[in-house]
Order: C-alpha cells, then sequence, then structure tokens
DNA sequence: ATAGATACATACATCCCTGAATGTATACAG
DNA sequence: CTGTATACATTCAGGGATGTATGTATCTAT
C-alpha cells in the first residue's frame, strides 16, 4: 500500500515526528538512527527521506512544530492597558512551570533540549534558535515588567532588561532541576511560592535598580 | 618511539583527556570520534584504547577529573563554628559563578555537560553522576544555611532544604543563560549583586518558610 | 643481562548507518 | 479514462567508526 491521500500524507508525517520525539527522548537525538525512527513510526526510512532531509531536518521541524515553555505567553498579557500586569505577569511564570508538569508532550520537547541534544554542528543552529527564543522570552518579560512599573507596581529604577534575565533565569533553573529530580520539588504545587519569591526581588533588590543618575 | 616511562604515560593520558575536553567542546561528545581526540592528542587510537575502555570511558574520566562548579565548596565554609556562615555562604556563591567566567576548564567542562552531551544510553551514569552532584550540592548550601539560622542571621522557621535546591536552581539558571549569550550578562562584575538579589529573598519571602506548626 | 611486562602503533574485520537510486501502486488532474 | 505526479517501500553502494588482534620497541624487575 503505497501513494496515501494527502491528508494521509500530512498524518503519515505527524507520525513521524511523534516517533521522533519518542526516540529521542529514549536514545538521545544523536544515538537515535533514522530506523529506530521509522520501525518506530511503523513506516521505513523511504517515507522519512520522502518528508525530510534527513535526521536533522527531522529534529528541527519536531523542535518548530512544539512550542516551548516561554512561547505560551499570550500577546494580551503584554497589552499596555492591562491594569495588573504584575499579576499577569506572575500568573504567566505559573502557567509556565504547571505546564511543563502536566503538558506530556512540552515536558518530552524540554527534556530532550535540555539533556537529549548537543548543540554543536549541524545543531549550531539550534543554539541560535535557542538565543533567539531566550532573547524574545527576555524582552516579552521585559515588556511585562515595563507596564508594572508604569503602573506603579513595580520601582520606577527598575533595571527591566536585567530584571528580565533575572526572572528567565530563574524558571530556566527550577525547571531544570525538577527535570533531574522530579521528586525534589511539587513543581505544580509550589509554582505560586516559587514565582512569588522571585517577584519579590523585584521590590527589595539594589542590583536591578537602574543606577541612580541623579 | 613507544613504550615511555611511567610517568611519561601519565602525561599521555592526561594529553588525551585534554585532547578529549577540546574535540569535545568543538563537535560534542557524540559527533566526536576517537580519532579525532587521537589526532588532537597526537596520538592514534590505540593509545587510547590502552588507556581507556571506550569513547564513554574517555568522557567518563574527563568528567570526574574536572571539578564542577559546586565542587569548590571547603569544607570550613560548612564548619558550625564560622562565626559568618550567610558572608560565607554569599562569598562561597560568588566565588562560584565568577569561576566559571575565569576558569577556562571549568568554562569547558560546563558548556560540555550543558550544551555537549545527550544524557541517554551509556552515559545515563552520567544522569545518576549529575543528579547526585546536585543533591550534594543541595546538602552542602543547606547546611551553611542551618548554620546561619542558628547565628541568627535567617528567620529560624526557614525551610533550609527547600532554600538551598531555590538558590541551587537560581545559580544554575544565571550559568546556563550566560552560557547561551555571554554578553547579556557581565557575570564576573554582576555577580556579587546576582548572588545578594537570591540570598534576599531568604528574608521575606513566605514560599521559603516551614508551615508554622504552632 | 635478559625475560617479561608495558605503552603504545599498526593492521584488520565488522557493522551499522547514511544517502541515493530505483521500484511501484495509487491519487488526482485534465 | 489515462497519464503523471505522488507517497512511499525496497535495494544498493559506501564510508566511517568501532573494537580487537597483532606488532614492536622500550622500560623494568630480578
Amino acid at each position: 500500500m503505497v501513494r496515501r491521500t494527502k491528508s494521509e500524507a500530512l498524518e503519515t508525517r505527524a507520525r513521524i515526528l511523534d516517533a521522533a520525539e519518542q526516540v529521542f527522548l529514549r536514545k538521545g537525538v544523536l544515538s537515535a538512527s533514522l530506523n529506530d525512527i521509522a520501525s518506530e513510526a511503523g513506516v521505513t526510512r523511504g517515507a522519512i527521506y520522502w518528508h525530510f532531509k534527513n535526521k536533522h531536518d527531522v529534529f528541527m521541524a519536531m523542535v518548530e512544530r512544539g512550542r516551548l515553555p516561554f512561547d505560551m505567553v499570550s500577546e494580551k498579557a503584554e497589552d499596555p492597558r492591562e491594569p495588573d500586569p504584575l499579576g499577569k505577569l506572575s500568573e504567566f511564570m505559573v502557567f509556565i512551570l504547571r505546564r511543563v508538569v502536566s503538558d506530556p508532550a512540552q515536558q518530552r520537547l524540554v527534556e530532550i533540549m535540555f539533556h537529549k541534544c548537543e548543540f554543536s554542528g549541524d545543531n549550531h543552529k539550534l543554539l541560535l534558535l535557542q538565543r533567539d527564543k531566550t532573547r524574545e522570552s527576555c524582552a516579552r518579560i521585559g515588556r511585562m515588567l515595563g507596564n508594572a512599573v508604569k503602573r506603579g507596581q513595580l520601582p520606577s529604577r527598575l533595571d527591566v532588561h536585567r530584571s528580565a534575565i533575572w526572572l528567565h533565569s530563574q524558571l530556566t533553573g527550577i525547571i531544570m532541576h525538577w527535570l533531574l529530580e522530579r521528586d525534589s520539588v511539587d513543581l505544580d504545587r509550589e509554582a505560586p511560592g516559587i514565582v512569588a519569591t522571585s517577584l519579590c526581588c523585584l521590590q527589595t533588590s539594589p542590583y536591578l535598580l537602574r543606577p541612580d543618575t541623579v
């Protein structure tokens, strides 16, 4: 049986990506062969080579298909008309943490990115992508912080850029720790506390204020 | 020229590990071949197979030879007789951050662990090792926090275990961010501010206190 | 001094994995 | 209804990496 209909072909493509996700998670991206992926997907390597250029292409398609934790922020959270931007930011950060726990697809993707792939060789583009994502995430957080400053919810001299990097690193660090030892933190329950603790620094830390230009 | 003296052999072994470090950093652990390492070290694969079982063995030897960031804490920093345990902890954390920047060997190792290897297959032991290291680091931080609590430098109801995980995640997150975009943070200069900001949470965050058992 | 162990270099066999080439039955356009 | 592009399956050639086997010159113990 060959030559499926167009929608069936798309389904096959998706099945290949699903299979790749599973295999990458089990064996790591570099250690996984196209045979592994093909048999997991119930097709042959021929099918993979039809839909993709090579393994790296499969990997990139898989990465770009899934949404990473920080991609989840909605546009309206950055809306300057939002009356409670700090609350929105908090809500958003909690959402990110909880989603890693509750969404298996999200969890697989994060685990693959952190523990199952190498950022080198062909994957150099991946590093650039990761860098872009990080930069964009920080920019988003920065805009939300800026809104909060304008509303008087945060110190007027807050260094929003530095603070954004700070918050982003917090979340990344916590997620990494949780990935390594899931029992050490009940991420779903503790997320609000964790986020609140991060945010409290913004109010008091001199490091997060711009130098007094007066 | 063959059959070096015993000390020369040890030197060869070290040269192989140095070469492996360089090659792993450039190409990633999985993508690197023993040929790459051998030629970088100026020997043949024979030499590598004499000193090590296989590539994974080389990798593990390299990891265990180098000290990871959190291995640097001295015993005396945990000494309960230390009059200023909180200051010591702060000093220690700043030292860790700065060392990643200033010590190239440390930097290479961290980068390899975070971005140039996969935690799967043979490397499963590496995951366990990483987990142990993390656990031990948190335990150390926890003991220092405990001393600080006893000295009245921190709230008596502080949850030291949770706080230790918190602080450890902070540092990990910041280091990861810096590895991704070294220009975004002047880690060497900002280390004290970063650490101070982390530590200030310990004084005020309800999340880091044990539930009131009264 | 010499026998054996040592510290490698060299040579060899094997295997899996890749990429491309080819085959083929079906969907779809006209 | 027919031809052609499609969506795969199958086959083939190759290459590079691994592990081992073997060679060998030197160190070292007695």
